[in-house]
DNA sequence: AGGAAATGTCACCAGTCGGTGATATTTTTT
DNA sequence: AAAAAATATCACCGACTGGTGACATTTCCT
């Protein structure tokens, strides 16, 4: 997001520049609000245009239509991602593999629960996915993914335990509890409201983590 | 579906009989097709009646209007829900808290794995909560509730332990692995396809409970 | 100066949505 | 038989959607 630039007297490009920058970022902005207010249900063209105050013809032509505004954003997404991620890496690298696990969960479970418009698409790819939500859904894969691996280093798995279905669960049960947390303040019958209740669930999923790797130090 | 029957001269109520029950049933149908293919999303007036090869109105008369109709469709979702957990309830009672959680997992991944209407219900409630939502997940929740509490017995919890939010996060894990697999035959890389896959997902979910609850005897 | 390219704005299209009144048809009751 | 009630269907409404062509304005490059 590294926008207020130009003003030179002279243009870059073929830029004509009467607002057109300032104008794809408010543009851009107020996609982003909607997405993270009411998810795709409302991501249209006349409705992005109506609240960033413009016409609808303007993000056809800065952005090509609905996807090429969806690439941008996507990738808009993917920055800041890159950028929470960043606090999580500065840590001191994980010893083990379970405690590589620990800090994956912990990390994801506090990076959902941050980022509302990661709750929104995760939960529109599983209720109603479309190429909008593939879009966005691309990028946030890639750092995350790129992100585990980096922070996994050469820890080798133990033996005897299928990490990938282990792992492929717990995550589940993070993401899960995100959205849960995000639309209705609880999950399964547990309050998600206080930063109290927040701190018991993370020590319950430390624990299942724990006792799931065999209990090791870490943390 | 049970639905060719009638034609006795007298009619039964005020009800006038011209194909009444069986129009009603019909539009029922067609809402749940609907509903487990596309979710929300095509769940409306117009769609319904299409696909239900009548005029709209018969659905304000009949059901008095979509929720009307949704609140049908919940209490037919919540029958087949009770006959489903009725096979589960036939086997033997768990003997220990750890057997109960266990059968409580795998229970409801088969429960989710094997019913769409309900994973595009939760789904859709995580994405677009609405009126329509909520009234079929109120449904829903009051049978899954009550089998549970029903299987649970006087089953004692172990002490020390966080049951209630450990519960939650196991049964948000089995919820988000089903609607994954509905979505993308897969979640965080682990296959969820064939028969096999499911397998192998049910055997780490199974090690994660017992793991967490300390290994115990059961099934 | 010019012309050309880019920008912003408006009006309009066809299609769908939920919803409603009027009407034709059938069945039951009187 | 005639009257009344229920049933089915059609036509229409206003509001919204995504999308496009036309036009006026501004800025740039000769």
């Amino acid at each position: 997001m590294d926008l207020m630039n130009e003003d030179h007297p002279e243009a870059k490009a073929p830029g004509r520049q009467r607002d057109r920058v300032a104008r794809g970022q408010t543009i851009v902005a107020a996609a982003k609000d909607i997405l993270s207010e009411s998810g795709f249900a409302d991501f249209g063209i006349n409705s992005i245009a109506r609240r960033a105050g413009c016409d609808k013809q303007l993000i056809y032509r800065y952005f090509d239509g609905l996807e090429g505004l969806a690439d941008v954003i996507g990738t808009d997404i993917a920055d800041e991602l890159s950028a929470e991620l960043e606090g999580f890496t500065r840590q001191e690298a994980p010893k083990t593999y379970a405690a590589w696990v620990e800090r994956l969960a912990v990390g994801l479970l506090a990076l959902f629960r941050s980022n509302r418009i990661i709750q929104k698409i995760a939960a529109w790819e599983l209720a109603s996915p479309s190429s909008l939500t593939a879009i966005m859904a691309a990028a946030r894969a890639k750092r995350l993914n790129a992100w585990m691996v980096g922070l996994r280093g050469t820890l080798k798995p133990p033996e005897g335990l299928d990490t990938g279905a282990l792992n492929a669960i717990i995550i589940g049960a993070v993401q899960h509890l995100a959205m849960s947390a995000s639309a209705f303040q609880s999950q399964a019958g547990m309050q998600l409201e206080t930063e109290a209740d927040w701190q018991r669930a993370e020590a319950a999923l430390l624990h299942i983590v724990r006792q799931t790797y065999g209990a090791t130090d870490a943390s």
